[in-house]
DNA sequence: GCACACTTTGACGGAACCCTGACGCTGCCG
DNA sequence: CGGCAGCGTCAGGGTTCCGTCAAAGTGTGC
């Protein structure tokens, strides 16, 4: 579960920010000031914090700062004040994002699921991958894997390969297919889809005469299944 | 240095934003439209995306959405719409932050610096040394040892394994070695690649003529393999 | 101005890839 | 039942692409 650190001298926006993330299955810590801010971090290693500027005890820069200094945790700033000097400032001390107050709480709430979302680990070097069980696509490195080996694709190979998976689960019609890969004058030339679509099923399906994530939609075109 | 794509149909916006830009020394590459953009982001590899919502083409939340299907790259929203569903809609698209129109360049600047910031590799957290079990690379220290000897690499092999080590299983194009390594305008001179990749492997492989490290895919680029 | 290391360039054999045409199969319709 | 259209399969030939080598160019330090 998410853990979530509002920071914040007004109990009345606290309250309602931890009514919002708990409703929504949070988990959340509140603090009043950048001293108690600065040891619950510590102390519960929040996912990410919001926190408000205008705190009592101390400069909000300041505990953006404190928190920097170890961690890297997102961290979201809540203020009243709109200048761009304080903006600048916040995000300039190692702040993600700035929001100013009064906030709509839909906002806010995908803000921080932004925040949360890019500070996930990413898979590999952070590269997106699409698997199917029988193989997996990656399509950043253009890398293919099969049971643990990898799988040598030509280029025009993979690139047919990309677009269908790029519109996974969508038909994509044949003209487009043919013009995306092999330029916009190659509209009907169909034959070239039956021979390449062939050699991805020899190369990825499990029976290429049987295919599971490469279906032909006769007379339309082809759709990538996971 | 940072690689920056601006996209926006309004001209007077571009042209503000790509001189502040590159004032600060960005590399900045310039859209009009969504499949432009795209297209952009496959070929160039920002490191940061601007993106206005408002384009003449598709929809600012499918660009977003074609970004998410291959690639993490921070993507910084401009929208003339203050209305909090569109925010939403974008931010849980995919994007990473969500700027209002008229904005100050300050504050959009300092959300372009967090957003770079963020997507950097954690300090002392990336490994610095690269081991292949065969030869081992400490980009840091900008030295290869070999069985324990140092291994001497001339500024160009030496450029060029960085790129591929950087990329450490990702396939790298070989337009994009062209240009990192000898510049923007050498990316078609592939006869170097294949002298300085046999330099490598000469000095690198156990077997330069099957080399297991530095992979070649034909028509693509070079990948580099632990 | 010479020696040395590095980069650029050109040429060539061989490998990988893409196109092409032919054929068989299936389902549909006359 | 026969013809037709759409799809899958296969293999050969032309073309592109890659690895290799050698030699010419470039720059730097002595």
């Amino acid at each position: 579960m998410t853990r979530v650190l509002v920071v914040d001298d007004d109990p009345q926006i606290v309250r309602a920010l931890v009514i919002n993330l708990k409703a929504r299955t949070y988990e959340v810590d509140a603090a009043h000031d950048g001293a108690t801010a600065l040891r619950l971090a510590a102390a519960r290693h929040p996912d990410v914090v919001v926190l408000d500027l205008g705190l009592p005890d101390m400069d909000g820069v300041e505990v953006i700062r404190g928190l920097r200094g170890w961690t890297r945790v997102p961290i979201l700033v809540l203020s009243a004040r709109h200048s761009s000097d304080e903006k600048v400032a916040a995000l300039d001390a190692g702040a993600d994002d700035y929001v100013t107050k009064p906030f709509g709480v839909d906002e806010l709430l995908a803000r921080l699921r932004a925040a949360v979302r890019r500070a996930e680990p990413a898979h590999g070097e952070g590269d997106v991958i699409v698997d199917t069980g029988e193989f997996t696509v990656d399509l950043a490195a253009k890398k293919v894997d099969r049971r643990g080996k990898d799988v040598r694709l030509t280029p025009t190979e993979w690139h047919l390969l990309e677009v269908l998976v790029r519109n996974s689960g969508r038909l994509v019609g044949q003209k487009q297919l043919l013009q995306e890969v092999w330029g916009p004058s190659y509209g009907t030339e169909t034959n070239y889809l039956r021979v390449y679509m062939a050699q991805l099923r020899r190369k990825l399906e499990a029976d290429p005469s049987h295919p599971k994530h490469f279906i032909t939609e006769p007379g339309m075109g082809y759709r990538f299944e996971k």
